[in-house]
DNA sequence: GTCTATACGGTGATAGAC
DNA sequence: GTCTATCACCGTATAGAC
């Protein structure tokens, strides 16, 4: 399905797409980059456009393939710190989201139609996990639909601000324990409890 | 302290970059937009990277005096919730944040400097607040400073998520809700109300 | 001081010709 | 593929009107 030419080119474009925005990049910038011309990567892209949108897929695909191991729901805290523990070791595929995301709140093609999709369609499903798991209420006192969009608004806001944080390593714990929170699934908050089951690597 | 004529040009220059980015926007387009010349912002503006970092700083004011009325800290999520309810009715000034922010991720100046800056300040300041007011941990069980990095992601994240829903008006009662959470100073989640005390206008 | 009008040098991206 | 024309923009003048 996807050809070795093809990511290659899409890696390329995943890094150049980060460093200079979907407007900064030029397709000749990309295929310098894949090392070949610009002919070649628009023989397997049609359009920088379709370039993008390609991108942003296989960027899903990327994290989902990371999280295939897991069985999802059983521990959505530790579900949502994996995920944002993947995407601090590659930056690449966090800074290329915000930046499509920049672009779409400005009303932008392409970036528009997907990221309201992708925002609408999460959170859908996570309130219907939600529900199914918890019912009505979550152990932390939340509506499911309130929860799921603050557990979403959370990991986009955790994007960024590791982004521009000298200690990103942090950032995945961070999520473990505020989503242990926001849910309710907080097994030990008390101060009896000096050493949490968390791979905490140190304070 | 702002001339009428320099506010002008900031609100002009606030809606097109909101609309199309700092890259994307000329001089020409916010003299335009203002209704005098470019050589007339540039008067006042000495550079569009000087333009944009007293924008950020204008629109950081309008929010500061929002909020002038408010006892901040006895109720941080009422406060949060009532900052982002602000935005929600100016989308240019969450929308400006998210394209800087963009770029800033991206390494691009002038951005960079300011993000990291404020989002490192922000950070702190809060840190220290909670610390103040509920020592080395809050009633949540969250620790102070994965607290406040938690709060200042949702925060942000929830900025982009309202710019692309539907609907935009939920997110203030969002905000209210999981930082209660969050904190620990959720006093009743109660069903009863759902009208909160914030001034929705509704929609 | 607050602008407008005009113009110049420099840059970076784009497009076409060779 | 390189070279060149073109374009849009930034930033910096200058001169002058109010």
């Amino acid at each position: 399905m996807v050809s070795a030419r093809r990511q290659q080119i899409l890696e390329a474009a995943l890094e150049v797409f980060a460093e200079r925005g979907f407007k900064g990049t030029s397709i000749d910038a990309v295929a310098e980059r894949a090392g070949l011309t610009r002919q070649g990567v628009l023989h397997y892209f049609p359009s920088k456009k379709r370039l993008l949108l390609d991108l942003l897929a296989f960027r899903e695909e990327l994290a989902r393939e990371h999280l295939a191991g897991r069985r999802l729901g059983e521990d959505w805290a530790g579900d949502f710190a994996e995920a944002v523990a993947f995407e601090v070791h590659h930056p690449s595929l966090a800074t290329v989201q915000t930046v499509v995301l920049a672009e779409a709140v400005t009303g932008q093609e392409p970036a528009c139609g997907y990221v309201r999709e992708r925002s609408r369609s999460l959170q859908e499903h996570l309130t219907a996990h939600l529900i199914e798991r918890y019912g009505d209420r979550l152990p932390s006192g939340l509506d499911p639909r309130t929860a799921a969009a603050a557990v979403l608004a959370l990991i986009e806001g955790v994007h960024q601000l590791w982004l521009v944080d000298q200690d990103a390593e942090r950032y995945p714990r961070i999520v473990h324990e505020a989503l242990s929170v926001l849910l309710g699934t907080d097994s030990a908050p008390e101060p009896h409890l000096p050493q949490p089951q968390l791979p905490l690597t140190n304070g």
